[in-house]
DNA sequence: TATTAGTTTAGTAAATTACTCGGTTAAAAG
DNA sequence: CTTTTAACCGAGTAATTTACTAAACTAATA
């Protein structure tokens, strides 16, 4: 899981995208002023995430872009991910150049790690970002995915 | 929250760090032989990692670097934070250049799950990432300080 | 005194980020 | 049918960050 200023605006400009939306599509230049992103950019970023589905496009004049799902079925994980190339983070994969097996410790500790943080973006979807009153349950949901009696715990809460 | 390569270097070293360290301090030259990564680079990470007193370093031979504090007590956020330059998220801060107030709205929806993210790494220590077993009592405390109703949740828990 | 290993600084290659520029294509509006 | 709009596409590039090399210096040990 890799987290930069990449991701932050690609959330940032999907975050605009459902603020924004009412009836037709939302246009990047639009996006572009309100944000204070290049269009250039947000052009690049939007091919990768449209690749992923997670944006439609329209053509031509009140055209631009929409959700690819309901903004309560996409999540942060999926844009970050989109526009991220996915870089392996270990240089030693299984078998190899492990020497004395302490090297794949460390990075198997980095990579649950990785995991554990991915699966918490992985629960939160954009509307519930913009949606304050869905925030608690969002977290259990995250707790949920996070720990192993997770739907122990949920079902403790009713 | 920013999470890129450089702080996976940064926590990987301080792994290497908890799960060699035996006796005495433990040399860049060792980690750097271990993990793969260059002294130098380890020279400046470490630089950081001292200056925020989560290392401390015995010049000479035999010597090398110990963690600062309890492993118990070095969470992974305060390493991240320590290598990485803090860049503010938002363009607009507070007053001046917000036209309209969805600019910062989408930008305060960041800075929130960016706290997120990073009151999340704030709650896993470097022991509990090595030692599996306080795992989910990790995930307990990290649950504590994501959600409002955390301590009513814990105390259900027991 | 020689060696070890941290400390510091300057410089640099590589990669990534963010952007400019120039075009094309599809669809709507006139 | 022509013009306009805005998505689409690719090459190129400045700026930044990453990761590293090199060279010196300092403290502590053997």
């Amino acid at each position: 899981m890799r987290l930069t200023t990449k991701g932050r605006y690609a959330v940032t400009a999907m975050l605009d995208l459902v603020i924004n939306s009412g009836s037709g599509p939302i246009s990047l230049a639009d996006i572009s002023k309100r944000q204070e992103i290049s269009l250039s950019y947000l052009e690049q970023l939007f091919s990768k995430l449209r690749k992923q589905g997670l944006v439609s496009s329209v053509r031509g004049p009140g055209g631009g872009y929409t959700l690819g799902r309901e903004s309560n079925d996409i999540y942060i994980a999926e844009i970050v991910d989109a526009v991220n190339e996915s870089i392996d983070a270990t240089n030693c994969r299984g078998a190899g150049n492990c020497h004395g097996g302490e090297v794949c410790l460390t990075h198997h500790l980095w990579t649950d790690l990785s995991e554990q943080i991915h699966s918490f973006l992985g629960s939160i979807s954009l509307q519930s970002l913009v949606d304050k009153r869905d925030h608690e349950a969002e977290v259990k949901k995250a707790m949920g995915q996070m720990t192993d009696n997770g739907e122990q715990i949920i079902s403790m809460l009713g």
